[in-house]
DNA sequence: AGCATAACTGAACACACGTTCAAATCAATC
DNA sequence: GATTGATTTGAACGTGTGTTCAGTTATGCT
């Protein structure tokens, strides 16, 4: 039951948001109106206030559901082995995941400077979190002896920032397929940390 | 002569360029009006204009001088040697330059959006020309057997985004000195690119 | 002291912003 | 086909935007 009469805001609502998300991928977050939004949708910008309550909670509920979705993503494909292979693993599964989400990705490393403070708390947690299990990887190999990484929350920064670049350059119709990159990648993040 | 009775734009011209780069470092171009900036030099906003045309120039001359100055300042770092040792000497430039210039950096990175499409071509000329420095060294490489280099163009663009990385956690006042840094970081391209 | 000019103010321009809300419209149920 | 309530419109709100410019102030030179 719940929806009665007159009802299609599950069709309106999901549109809301990819219009929302393309949009904010592509000029900014800022540079971007509710009008500009509506006319993507296709209705006035009043009605957009049926989905959503403001502006800043619209770009704070695509953060979080993509940082959200990422964990959870990461949790079902992690799992126990060795720390090389979890790290081939973690590359891997970085950037394929990355790479089919550019909007997403875009949008949550680029506009953390318009979340209120409070929004931006929750958003660098989440982002800790998986950085964190980057980490946990990077540090377990170094006890293990199989990397050679002094200092593993620098070269956990250094992975991260290495492979999520791939999202600034890669495109689809380009001359190298997503295995492709990720194999190349995974070559230099294993021999970067290796003994 | 040229500067005649009641001249000191000489002085506020550059307080009107460091207090947009400031601001558009912290908050983003299209978040940041004309009024703040003006409020941060201490004047009104339409003085503003007698220092530059309109926003988006401010904004595309902030960008064009730091491309300029970067390639200027590796051009007077760079010199013939073996491509292991000009590898190291770009990344410890890289590092140590981008960390002195943080404001630049995160505008130069960050608000290639917000520019005219015109605008944008000369700036993205620029930074090509200081990815190919980095790309010739890894060719050279590539060729005399120092580096295990299967794809110039893609390893060019993973060392860019690590040693770039550094600008969004390093702090002056963290556990790690810039020297420090440099080595850690050097040590994780160098093995990532041996052969 | 007076002049020339550089520097700046303060108000105005037309337009765009995010958000609200009464009224109109629409689609499903009876 | 009438009823009901979800959905959307369209106008309005107060505020802020980048930019212009006539008028005022400040400065350095003679």
């Amino acid at each position: 039951m719940a929806r009665t009469a007159g009802s299609h805001s599950d069709i309106t609502g999901p549109r809301v948001l990819k219009a929302a998300l393309q949009l904010f991928a592509r000029h900014g977050f800022a540079a971007v109106s509710m009008r500009q939004i509506a006319a993507q949708v296709g209705v006035q910008a009043g009605a957009l206030y049926n989905y959503i309550p403001d502006k800043q909670t619209l770009l704070f509920d695509l953060m979080r559901t993509h940082m959200e979705e990422l964990l959870s993503a990461w949790q079902d494909e992690a799992g126990a082995d060795t720390a090389p292979a979890r790290l081939e693993r973690f590359t891997r599964f970085h950037i394929r995941y990355h790479l089919e989400r550019p909007d997403e990705v875009f949008v949550s490393y680029m506009e953390l400077r318009n979340l209120t403070p409070d929004n931006f708390s929750v958003i660098e947690a989440l982002r800790r979190r998986y950085e964190d299990q980057l980490e946990a990887i990077l540090r377990d190999g170094a006890q293990s002896g199989d990397f050679d990484v002094p200092d593993p929350k620098v070269a956990t920064m250094a992975v991260i920032a290495m492979v999520t670049g791939v999202t600034t350059w890669y495109r689809t119709a380009g001359r190298l397929t997503v295995d492709e990159v990720q194999e190349i990648y995974w070559q230099m993040v294993r021999k970067g940390v290796s003994a």
